[in-house]
RNA sequence: GGCCCGUUCGUCUAGGGGUUAGGACGUUAGAUUUUCAUUCUAGAAACAGGGGUUCGAUUCCCCUACGGGCUACCA
């Protein structure tokens, strides 16, 4: 590693949702630069006009905000290396196409879809590279002064890089070591499209350089083409300045095979995004802290060997390393990520979830007025919540008498001395000035055992009066927050279902 | 088909020439909780196969199998 500043790049296309994979891409380019105090700069690669998605770009930054990895650069705030948007920087890459094919080592190609396309169909096995372009419509085959028709004629064409025949490119990249191709079964890919845009190949060797980037992070997909980009920047004469590589290992659909796709989702029922998109429930809307989400994320082909999981951002940036990344594919498990978002809702004090607590019961309809009541009731159930929508049916009846009673669990077994007491209850209750839980636990108990009844009799009907069913944390301190008054109404209302 | 990458419990993984192959999720059983959850304890569960190298291979090498990726004027 030399010793020039670290600077990475996270560049999707906006073509849609942001999924868990460039999620996780974001995620280790992120951790990666704040490790070495870097720059963590954020490029669109909309190149592809056909593809182009309204929106995804804003959505990809909200996701990345969402999960506390915010670019240091990006189209929102750039930095000295703008503009940060391939479509904006269209023109600057002709230049350097052109300057390849001065140097022989690309061409201008006059071929039609159609053409192509019947080649594919007809050759087995064909590529547009040494074996067949001599038989194509190319710089490299027609005499010059067709060439300069054609371009005269303002033909559409497009530039190919020439790849070498015979030759050996290979690389040390960071995670798999030593990786080599021969460029003998590499065909000349398009550095530049009919419409003047660049493919991917061309600018994201030019926008490397020109951006600075020192540590180049993307999926295991694109390993194919890494030699591609390795000959450009040499015969730009870069090659001094090339970032290093690290292909990430995929993420993979938790069943049968293949990489997770955008559509896994709603076909298996779990997010694959981070927020929610165009009508799809991402990680956010399904209940997850972002916290927990990245958190999963991380530890998705990475760890840290000591066996501990659970870590806050600021913890994976200091034990971030790239030799701790795995080699293989790693398959999506859901459960695992609930597993993470339960232990986070653990882990985090009553005040963090206040706000999406809050969200949860409001959009329940339920308007929560006072904070401090709020915290208490959080504290008190939060060790039993997995997904955040979980507060409301830990905590709706705090708020709002039981919808309903679970009967079943009750009716059967009752009897008279059960109503008695439970009137006794409540006249003891109208006596008392305060319910403390603790006095009332003592003093309910000692009513049940003066009343010839088992506590055990008594506890779970009462645990119903005021939640409705059989869940909840200890019961007399649900009735000691519920409050004095409203404890003996719910006794009250639900003496007379039960003796219904 | 061609090229490239990979392969330890069902899943995520640790380990690495000599280990009872460790942990986590999930799962099973039990304890605690006079509810449910949490928590705790215990259990079942893996080195793809074949050749080498070696005193010894799950670990190193080769082959095979399997899995995955790429093979567009998409990224």
């Amino acid at each position: 590693m030399s010793d020039k500043r670290v600077r990475v790049r996270f560049a999707p296309s906006p073509t849609g949702g942001l999924h868990l994979g460039g999620v996780r891409t974001a995620l280790f380019n992120y951790l990666f630069a704040k490790k070495h105090n870097g720059d963590f700069v954020l490029r669109i690669e909309d190149t592809d006009q056909n593809r182009y998605v309204e929106g995804a770009e804003q959505y990809i930054i909200d996701c990345l905000n969402w999960c506390g990895i915010t670019p240091d650069e990006s189209p929102v705030t750039p930095g000295q290396y703008a503009p940060y948007r391939q479509s904006e920087r269209k023109t600057l890459y002709r230049e350097y196409a052109e300057r390849l094919v001065m140097q022989g080592h690309a061409y201008y190609a006059f071929d039609t879809a159609e053409e192509l396309d019947k080649n594919r169909k007809e050759i087995p096995n064909f590529q547009y590279g040494q074996v067949y372009r001599d038989g194509l419509r190319n710089s490299l085959s027609l005499p010059q002064h067709l060439v300069d028709q054609l371009l005269a004629d303002h033909t559409p064409h497009v530039i190919r890089i020439k790849i070498p025949a015979d030759q050996t490119v290979s690389f040390t990249d960071m995670i798999r070591g030593r990786v080599s191709f021969e460029t003998n079964t590499i065909d000349d890919k398009v550095l530049l499209k009919a419409d003047g845009m660049p493919t991917y190949h061309l600018a994201v060797v030019v926008d490397d350089y020109l951006m600075k980037i020192s540590h180049a992070f993307r999926g295991e997909e694109w390993l194919p083409s890494a030699p591609i980009h390795l000959l450009l920047w040499d015969y730009l004469g870069w090659k001094a300045d090339m970032p290093q590589w690290a292909h990430l290992p995929l993420i993979l659909k938790p069943d049968g095979h293949g990489k997770l796709s955008k559509r896994d989702g709603a076909r298996l029922g779990f997010p694959v995004f981070a927020l929610d998109w165009e009508g799809t429930e991402g990680f956010s809307g399904m209940g997850f802290l972002p916290e927990a989400f990245v958190n999963f994320l991380a530890t998705l082909g990475w760890n840290d060997g000591s066996g501990h999981e659970i870590f806050t951002l600021d913890e994976l940036v200091t034990k971030f390393s790239i030799d701790r990344i795995s080699k293989a594919g790693a398959r999506f498990d859901f459960e695992k990520a609930k597993w993470f978002n339960a232990e986070w809702i653990k882990k985090v004090k009553a005040e963090r979830l206040k706000v999406e607590v809050k969200k949860v019961l409001t959009d329940k309809g339920i308007i929560v007025e006072d904070d401090t009541y709020l915290l208490t009731i959080i504290e008190l159930i939060k060790d039993r919540c997995t997904l955040l929508p979980d507060f409301y049916q830990q905590s709706a009846y705090f708020f709002q008498t039981p919808a309903g009673y679970d009967l079943n669990a009750v009716k059967p077994k009752w009897t008279n001395e059960k109503t008695d007491f439970f009137k006794a209850i409540i006249e003891q209750l109208k006596s008392t000035e305060k319910l403390i839980a603790a006095d009332f636990e003592a003093s309910f108990k000692a009513l049940a055992e003066e009343k010839g009844l088992k506590t055990g009799d008594v506890m779970l009907p009462f645990r119903i009066m005021l939640v409705g069913g059989k869940f909840g944390p200890h019961v007399f301190d649900i009735a000691a927050l519920l409050g004095k008054d409203e404890t003996i109404d719910r006794v009250e209302k639900a003496l007379i279902e039960f003796t219904a």
